[in-house]
DNA sequence: CTTGGAATGTCAACAAAGCTGACGTATTGT
DNA sequence: ACAATACGTCAGCTTTGTTGACATTCCAAG
């Protein structure tokens, strides 16, 4: 294949070859099976999919956040996303409260039932993540961030930095 | 595994805090997306689904695989393989023929046609990936799938490993 | 004050891709 | 001879995404 890289960078660029840039893909998809596997037993007893965690997650993460913002945040439609914050608000776990300034905006939170849930979410999600940082080590996590950041679409990297900063 | 962790645990641990691991959730999230969005723009096109790229990658990496053996690499239930495969050896991008050992298996190979597709997709996202994997350098490459490694379930893991043997 | 556009919600219809359960067929191994 | 295995398929259901059409409410500009 496209293995021969010049014999000086041989060693240095290893990591760029199409083997391993395979591995990395496969890493990929079956971590990401790791990833949601956990949230999505305690949301499968509940009723509900990842969507509902998605809304959950970003709600809990912005008190607040207007439909359009978590629109963009998820990067789906209103109607697919409305389904999904109907059945939330249906079963008291997020409240919709009317914009003050902009009434025709709607301000979502968690309800202290949907804190209760998302924390239950995060825990497990958290859990595993942690086991994976703690055994990958510190050096191998700043490693994983920046691969991922460096992955993601310019538009969604905005997004994430904007909730990275919140806390920070 | 003995990596120093007991020492100093004031900095040193501060990758393991709620808020650390919170972000690698939300990277971990949003580079998916990323990685998703280069095969899917093609797939489209064609008339096809994520499940048709993941069939097609996994086939091209193990020609000859059974159904079975399939199934459980992808972890869906062979209903919704069936459906996937079946379009699939329809259009003419994978052929499936009777084993020899054991009569009652199905091999599964890609044609001409289908190795065309696969090259396709795994272009657009080791595009994606090298792009990623550069501006991060090795170290950080390195990292990013220790970490990933070990998010993964048990069982995936084999299957990850078993595949990263193939060609090492 | 009226009107255009933005933000939201809702209805309907549809598709992809997962699931369960049941059944049939060919083949294999005991 | 019989049970188990591998595969395919039919039917039906769920979640989550998509378009398109249309109503409502509100802000702001003309």
């Amino acid at each position: 294949m496209a293995e021969g890289l010049q014999p000086q960078l041989g060693q240095s660029l290893l990591f760029l070859t199409d083997e391993q840039l395979r591995k990395g893909i496969e890493a990929m998809f079956f971590a990401y099976r790791g990833f949601t596997a956990d949230p999505d037993r305690i949301l499968a007893q509940k009723g509900y999919g990842r969507a509902h965690h998605r809304a959950i997650h970003f709600i809990h993460r912005s008190p607040g956040t207007t439909v359009n913002n978590l629109l963009s945040i998820l990067g789906v439609t209103k109607q697919s996303l409305n389904r999904v914050l109907r059945t939330l608000i249906e079963d008291g776990l997020v409240e919709s409260t009317v914009g003050t300034r902009d009434k025709r905006e709607r301000h979502l939170h968690l309800t202290e039932e949907g804190a209760a849930l998302e924390r239950a979410l995060s825990d497990a999600q958290r859990d595993r993540m942690r086991a994976a940082y703690r055994a990958a080590g510190p050096v191998a996590v700043a490693g994983f961030r920046q691969v991922l950041e460096a992955m993601m679409d310019e538009e969604t990297r905005h997004h994430y930095e904007a909730m990275k900063d919140k806390t920070e």
